[in-house]
DNA sequence: AGCCTTGTGTCAAACGCTTGATTCTCATGA
DNA sequence: TCATGAGAATCAAGCGTTTGACACAAGGCT
């Protein structure tokens, strides 16, 4: 049987999934940005927003772990976004020093025009791929996540 | 036939293929630092170094187009792999203003060592999925980059 | 009750990257 | 030949994030 790693470092290793998956994600991630730039909204953003609207009324240190980022990044983020009147911040019923976030009216408006941008790139690349091949995308990235999450 | 776009934005939107592409990146990338930081390396270190090493010789701002960043991050990461005596900076021939990047003998060592890391990852990913699906997902990561760039 | 652990939020400093502008070299064309 | 343009590197400034440290509130424990 021929080792394969006599090569002191790995040539091919260009075509590596992982490669792969770092090149695909920085496309897409990129064009997201590209398009939501006009409506003066950053992926981040967009990304805040739809948190909250999913699970309205959550902290932002519980925030910050979903989104895999430090808490100091989501009190940047919900400044901003409270400034601009899109979020808002209510003290909690229980711990008065805990405070939930919630959606403004002009809040869920402009989650909505973003995340029509957003729903218009996600149906261009369903649409390339085919839906049978979307689904076992979606299912192999689920697979790939939950191997290295339990790595 | 039922508009599925009834609802003012997207529930059902954290099971985009996008997201999942987002997560399985970011677990990978997460996993890479864990790994990549006993060696002293960040990920960012590796992949310059790799990419020195596939084309010897290349010019900054060239890279910063292979890896999209800029050309002040990649002086950035050059001056420190310098520093560390990994990477040197040559006159290129006959564009005396432009510096050739080669690695040292201790750049090559350190990047066999991370990449010992590195593909270790990979492999258990491979492992993981099987070697159909693997060879399936990096197909279709590759078809969603091409998709996506001219988009 | 009092202590202590857990979890949240905030402040200050450092780091890394991007944007913008400048300088320098080499190549091309009048 | 000289001028002009393109590409590469560098400097300066600004922004966003991480890291580290601290104060505060609620629940659990002896």
């Amino acid at each position: 049987m021929i080792r394969d790693d006599e090569e002191p470092v790995g040539l091919g290793a260009l075509d590596r999934v992982t490669w792969a998956l770092r090149r695909a994600e920085l496309a897409v991630q990129t064009l997201k940005e590209q398009r939501l730039r006009p409506l003066g909204m950053a992926a981040a953003h967009y990304t805040l927003l739809m948190s909250v609207h999913s699970e309205p009324g959550l902290a932002g240190a519980e925030l910050a772990r979903r989104l895999n980022v430090t808490p100091q990044a989501v009190a940047s983020l919900v400044a901003r976004l409270e400034g601009r009147g899109q979020l808002e911040r209510r003290a909690h019923p229980r711990h008065r020093h805990v405070q939930e976030l919630h959606l403004t009216d002009a809040g869920r408006e402009a989650l909505r025009a973003a995340d029509q941008v957003i729903a218009d790139i996600e149906r261009h690349i369903t649409e390339g791929l085919g839906p049978d091949e979307s689904a076992q995308l979606r299912t192999l990235l689920e697979r790939v996540s939950k191997t290295v999450r339990d790595a």
